[in-house]
DNA sequence: TGCTTAAGCGGACCGCGGGTCCGTATAGTC
DNA sequence: GACTATACGGACCCGCGGTCCGCTTAAGCA
């Protein structure tokens, strides 16, 4: 155990930083135009407290991330139908979608601070991976749906943080009608290989 | 005609820097490593005149984009097929997202550079909308398709810049794995909904 | 409760990059 | 050759991410 137990005023600190800079985030037009030194003054602390917990921009963004997608994760990973790994996955993959694209319309300017972190993509900021390699099975457990490698991919990317603050912003889309046509979107996208197959395999 | 000939020095330095930019774009490894600076210097000009004829850094990015991205632009205004107007949908649809991802392909910095200048996200970018509005447009002439907003838009975004980028850097895909890969993706979405209708419709 | 000490704090400071400004140079015109 | 509008270019400014180090304080001990 190399790690010692931190003093209470960091964890403080810690906790009021996260929570100013969810602050920031959420309240500014663009993710971009939030300063560390904002969420410094913001928190009510020195800009090298930031540094010092999170080590540069891209590590506070990624820590506050991975708080609030935490349920999400535990949900996936071992929670109940429609998202947990019991459900089949004609069901699951539109589930998982769906939950990903409502998580980024609660959070929007935090997921779109977070793609624009991650040295100027999403790929690599850990999570991606993870959401990656999910999908990729579900898909291919779809019997006859054959390699899942690039689906995931392209289907992740009709949820990016950009596109979702695009069609909401415009007003081109709303919350519903934007989940229900990425809904109808995979769906297109599934029944046409293994069409026959899935009302057999689909409770 | 409110706009008099520029200058000849003026029309050169322009050449001379759009090409600077390009040569080191295609160099660097990563396009926000290469700074207006390095620019000016490449193209033996000093910063003003960089932002006199171009505005700022993503007007540039812009003007360059804009050159390479014309030819490609014209084919499928008014050019044959696959790419032109006369093509019908089920060919054209998959022909224009090859055609676009072989362009990420031949331009990857540039089109990164040009999708992270654009104040964070690609869409406003100018060409997008033309790109959409063309894709949705193919989309909705195949006979019962139904609304092809949204699924441009993903279209597109399985396409993007850092994606491609990133599936090629990765190793995971070469040049014509991803093309093959794409096209397998399109196919089966619109395979999906209008299977019997297309095949009395494509050629 | 007072002492010790190391973990933690915070803001002055640095380097870099986008963008501006203005005195100077020159292309175009008569 | 003279005159002027146009363009040039690099010194300069500013804001931001990130660092550094002298000061503060929480935590452990007697």
């Amino acid at each position: 155990m190399p790690d010692r137990k931190p003093r209470a005023d960091a964890v403080r600190n810690r906790e009021a930083v996260l929570a100013a800079a969810d602050r920031l985030f959420a309240r500014s037009d663009s993710p971009e135009h939030v300063s560390m030194a904002d969420i410094a003054a913001e928190a009510g602390v020195g800009k090298g407290t930031l540094f010092r917990g999170f080590g540069d921009r891209t590590g506070l963004i990624r820590a506050l991330h991975e708080t609030r997608l935490e349920p999400i994760r535990r949900a996936v990973a071992d929670g109940p139908r429609p998202l947990g790994p019991g459900t089949p996955p004609a069901e699951r993959a539109p589930a998982l979608l769906d939950a990903l694209l409502c998580f980024k319309l609660d959070h929007r300017h935090l997921s779109l601070a977070l793609e624009e972190a991650g040295s100027g993509s999403p790929y690599g900021a850990g999570h991606y991976d993870w959401w990656h390699g999910t999908l990729r099975g579900v898909l291919e457990d779809l019997p006859g749906f054959g390699d899942g490698n690039f689906a995931a991919h392209a289907l992740l990317a009709a949820v990016r943080a950009d596109l979702v603050d695009h069609l909401v912003d415009r007003h081109e889309a709303s919350r519903e009608q934007l989940r229900a046509e990425l809904a109808g979107f995979t769906a297109k996208l599934l029944t046409g290989s293994y069409q026959d197959l899935r009302t057999a395999h689909a409770g």
